[in-house]
Parts: structure tokens; C-alpha cells; sequence
DNA sequence: ATGTATTGTTCATGTTTTGTCTATTAACGC
DNA sequence: GCGTTAATAGACAAAACATGAACAATACAT
């Protein structure tokens, strides 16, 4: 089973897993961690995936479980612990990792994560949007980055600069991370509830994204539904869930002769209590609709965040 | 090499019920509720299934039950109770530990994700997959549980018993968890790069992000470009990341007459040392022009995985 | 109202776990 | 040859854990 495999030195290890040197001798003695090959001289020889299981070994510990009761799990189990794990225990952390996040500006952010775009670098793309939330905090992130960021990816495509696979990639990169973004504040149980969606015909789902994004933090719980569906489909699914708000995000087709029936037939089957509120680039060219079916127009995330504190006052 | 239980100190425990280490330690001395086992150090080790009840206790005493008259109940009884009792606790809940769900066969976690798709609980979807990532192990849930889930939900939505939202919040969830899944802790340098992506035509995105967790999980470098990119684009994105394996997935129109010739030039399009996989429910109607374009084909998640093990292999 | 049982929490003390540190010897790279 | 890095064993300190007893709050009964 030998082996064009890389070798490292146990600095090298301690530099890529953020461990020390002496934690990674003091794992293997007490536990029998890893078991890296030796040099002729007795040095110790890590392959790439002791690497990879001490890098996880490393992340359960700091999510709090004992290492002895983890060091011999299998990678996927380690995975799955990581993802599942509430990261609760972020503040009794012992060690950090010395800190390199250059607060870096939104402009700057925004530069950064264009040019990963570009390159196809779903990863670079996700550092930078992380790297954005550290030092910028969640709610400007979105504010100042990522909705002028998806702007002018739109932008850039409609006008042939990036291509579908461009925007396909960015798209998949950020709704995850909006999703991630959105999730891990603490929901009262009477949290109400905002269903995030597109009407029929609208195709760009990342508005809503954003949107969800946006209410999640605020502590809205919510129920996420993609880009593109009817009228009745909406208003089901709001009766379904009790839904205080719908939101809806309105960006690409501008002129789309159906949508005005659209929301106005949304209206009429919403349930009476359930507020409808729209946003998005191409709201201007509904106005006339959106006024009819009594929809808040939120010309901006702020103005869309300051209507969402407003209407959950209100309801309380 | 025995067995990879997963085994938890006292503190997890009380992080994953929301109760306090204090009162599991003196449940266990007055009541006898539970019997860990013991480190070598009289240190208390609790396993999945003490979690699961501890869990159900603390629900039971917020919905008003003396502990002494629920301790010594069964776990089927326990729940036959708490289903049976409104949720009386009008408190907003003092930690917010989420319920832990009964399900744990790989059966019981698919019917579980079902009920919660069609209750659009996103959130609840979300948990039953997480949990059923650290009982099953990443790779078997994905095999055992994504993929049949996701073929089920397809079959439902085709045949009108879920409604496009139903499939619409099933697929955000999804994807994002297996977005989340795929992530690569710590990658070589070389780790080969994936491309997956749909063909154009074919809208459904899920099958790519499944292949995309699998290939993740096996080390390579995903680039994941969503659904639908015409032939042109894969290819140019291929060249520009030097990948070394496109993956195509083919799912929903089986009968698309433009497809084979999509994949034909594609094939033509591609850079030469560049392989193509392709997987997906409907990947049997195409065989012809698949096997033209030299495709691989997987008829099942394990298949491709094995193929991936083989290409990586071939080109170190 | 008063007493009692139940139940969760707090305190005090000793033990275990776990990361870090020191000292010494050996190996590596220039 | 010499400065740097690594291996080994052992010591050490902070955090987490175990245990028993006491305490406060609540519910229930007399």
C-alpha cells in the first residue's frame, strides 16, 4: 500500500492542523491518535490523511467533546459530529489560533469575492464571505457585500461578462452560506414565522435568500421555498405554517406582463392576517400591482429589516 | 477495530438535552435513571441512547411530570406521553436544545424527513439529517438516506402528493446539507479537482450536489455549478479549473431528444485527459450517447463512489 | 397555616483528564 | 561542526468531573 503519497514533518502537521507539536506527541502516546511512519532517525512521518483526522480531532475537541472519546472515530462520524454539534460551547475555548483576519473593507471584501467568482473558486469565494463576517459582523456583511456582490454578478452576466456557469457557481456558494448565516440565533418558541420565496416566472432565488438571511437573524423563523411559485402555492403553504409574512424577491424579468396578476391573485388568497412584503431590484416595474395587493415595497435590506422589526412589534 | 461507538462525557450530554450536568448526575443517584458506563477514572461515559432518553425526561418534566413517575418508563412510552400532552410549557424554553428525534434506522430516518417535508419544517428536516449523520456515519446516510429520500420526494411531487413547495424546501434543506457535508477539511495540495454540474436541459440540481458530497467527503476538490449548464460551459469551466473528472447527473426528463447531442459535444468540447461520470435515475435512457461520449455510468451512489476511488487512483 | 416530600441547585473537597512545560538526548540541514 | 528541530520521559497546572451534604423552592397533604 505504499506510496506516492506526501510526507510531513511534525511542524508542518502542528502548522496545517493547529495543534502543537506537543499535543500531537502527547495524543498518540495516550491514545494512540495517529500511528505516522518513523525515518530512519526515529522521526515521526505524517500522511496527508493524519492530517486530515487530527484537523477534525482538533475541531471536535474544541466543540467540546474529550478527546479520549473521540479519537477513534472514523472520519465520517467526525464529520457528522462536527456539522451536528451545536457550537454552544464557542466561549470556554482554551487556545486560538493566532489571528490573521486583515479587517478588511466592504469594497475590498466585494473586490476579493469577484475575482474568486470569477476563477471558479467556490472555496475562495466562501473564505472571503467568512472572512467579511468576522470583520464586518453579519448584518452590514449582508448589507454592504453580499447584495451589492450579487448585484453585480447580475450585472456582469446580463451583459455577457461572466457566464451561466459563473453564476451558477456564485449563486450555489452564497445561498449556502446565506443558509448557514440564517440558522443559528436561539428561536423563542413563539417566534413568528416569514416564508422567503419568488412569485411564478421570477427565477433569481437569491434574493430571497438574502431575505431569509436577513429575518433569521432578526429572529423570524423561516421557512425558505426557492425561486419561482404560484400564486396558490404561497398562499398555502403561508396558511400552512401561519405564516405573519410573505416575502417576496423581485429582480430579473422586469417587465413580465403575468406578475401583476400574480400578486394580485396572491393577495386574495393569503390569509387576512398575513402581511405581504416585496423587494428586490425590478420592484419599480410592479409598483401599480404591489400597491394593489397592499405589499411593503423595501427598496433596500435595510428598509427591508427596519419593516420587519416594525411588523413584529406591531403583532405582539 | 471493534466498533466506533460514539460515547459522550457528561458535559456533551448536558449540551445535546439541555439538561445540567447536576441534574443528570443526581437523577441518576436518587432515581437510577440512566447507567453509564465508567472510564478507568470513574468518569462517567454516556452512549447515544442514554441521550436519546435523558432527552425525552426532560421533556416529559417541562410538559409537568414528576420525574419520579416518568424515570423508569420505556422510550415508547415516554413518547406515547409527550405526544399525548399539549405543550403546556408557555416559557420561552430556557435552552434552546431542539427536540432529539426517536429515528435511527436508516427506514425511520427516511419517514422522519418525509413528515417534516411535509410539514414545511425545514428546521426539523435539517435536524433528522444531522442526527441521522452521527448515527449512520456520513457516507452510509447519504446512500442509504439522501438519495432515496430525495427519489421519493421526486416520485411524490410527479404524482401530485407534494406540491412544488414541498419540493422547493426539500431541496434548499438538502442542498445546503450537503453543501455543508462536502466540505473538505484539509486538502492536499493536488487533490484532483470535480466538476459536478447537470447538462442543460436537466433542471433538477440535487443528484449534482449529492455527487458533490460524495466527492468531497473522498477528498477531491469540488467546483459545483449547479443545474442546467450547456455543453460549451462545462467544458470551458473544465479547462479553466484543470479538472479531472466531470460528474453529470441526469435525472428528470428521460426523454430529452437535444440531450445526446449535448453530451456528445461536450465529449468533443472537453480537454482529453478530462473523464466523464455520469449517475442519476434517468441515466438508462441515454446509454447510447453516453457511452459515445465515454462516460462512465453509475447506476447507484456506491457505484460512483467506487469509480471515483478508481479514476484518483489511475492518475496519482 | 403548617409540615413534609420532591426536586433542582449550591458548596466543599478530592480525583481525573488534558494541555503545557522542562530537561536531556538524538537527529537533521547547512 | 553547529544551530535548529525532534523524541522521550516526567512534572505540572488548569479545567472538568465525582461525591456527599446542605439548601431553597415548589407542590402536596394534613
Amino acid at each position: 500500500m505504499s506510496k506516492p503519497t506526501l510526507r510531513h514533518s511534525i511542524r508542518v502537521v502542528a502548522l496545517r492542523t493547529g495543534l502543537s507539536p506537543h499535543v500531537i506527541r502527547v495524543w498518540e502516546k495516550r491514545y494512540g491518535t495517529v500511528h505516522p511512519d518513523r525515518t530512519g532517525g526515529n522521526q515521526r512521518v505524517y500522511s496527508e490523511s493524519d492530517v486530515q483526522r487530527l484537523t477534525l480531532l482538533r475541531q471536535a475537541t474544541e466543540a467540546g467533546h474529550p478527546i479520549r472519546n473521540v479519537t477513534h472515530l472514523p472520519e465520517d462520524q467526525l464529520r457528522a459530529l462536527l456539522n451536528s454539534t451545536p457550537r454552544a460551547s464557542a466561549e470556554p475555548t482554551r487556545l486560538r489560533i493566532p489571528e490573521l483576519a486583515p479587517a478588511r473593507s466592504a469594497p475590498d471584501l466585494i473586490a476579493a469575492a469577484h475575482e474568486a467568482v470569477f476563477r471558479l473558486d467556490g472555496a475562495r469565494l466562501e473564505q472571503v464571505l467568512e472572512e467579511g463576517a468576522v470583520s464586518l459582523g453579519q448584518g452590514a456583511l449582508l448589507a454592504q457585500v453580499v447584495a451589492p456582490l450579487v448585484q453585480r454578478i447580475g450585472d456582469d452576466w446580463q451583459e455577457g461578462r461572466l457566464k451561466v456557469a459563473h453564476e451558477h457557481l456564485a449563486s450555489a456558494v452564497i445561498r449556502t452560506f446565506l443558509a448557514n448565516a440564517s440558522r443559528p440565533m436561539a428561536l423563542h418558541a413563539a417566534a413568528p414565522v416569514i416564508l422567503a420565496t419568488t412569485p411564478a416566472g421570477q427565477i433569481h432565488e437569491i434574493g430571497a435568500a438574502l431575505a431569509a438571511a436577513v429575518a433569521g437573524n432578526q429572529g423570524w423563523r423561516v421557512v425558505y421555498l426557492g425561486a419561482s411559485l404560484p400564486a396558490e402555492e404561497i398562499a398555502a403553504a403561508a396558511g400552512h405554517r401561519d405564516a405573519r409574512v410573505v416575502a417576496l424577491s423581485i429582480v430579473h424579468p422586469a417587465d413580465d406582463p403575468a406578475l401583476p396578476g400574480e400578486l394580485r391573485r396572491l393577495r386574495r388568497l393569503l390569509p387576512p392576517g398575513c402581511r405581504l412584503v416585496a423587494g428586490g431590484r425590478a420592484v419599480s416595474g410592479y409598483r401599480e400591482a404591489l400597491g394593489e395587493a397592499h405589499a411593503t415595497v423595501c427598496e433596500t435590506l435595510g428598509e427591508f429589516s427596519a419593516a420587519l422589526d416594525l411588523l413584529r412589534q406591531s403583532a405582539n
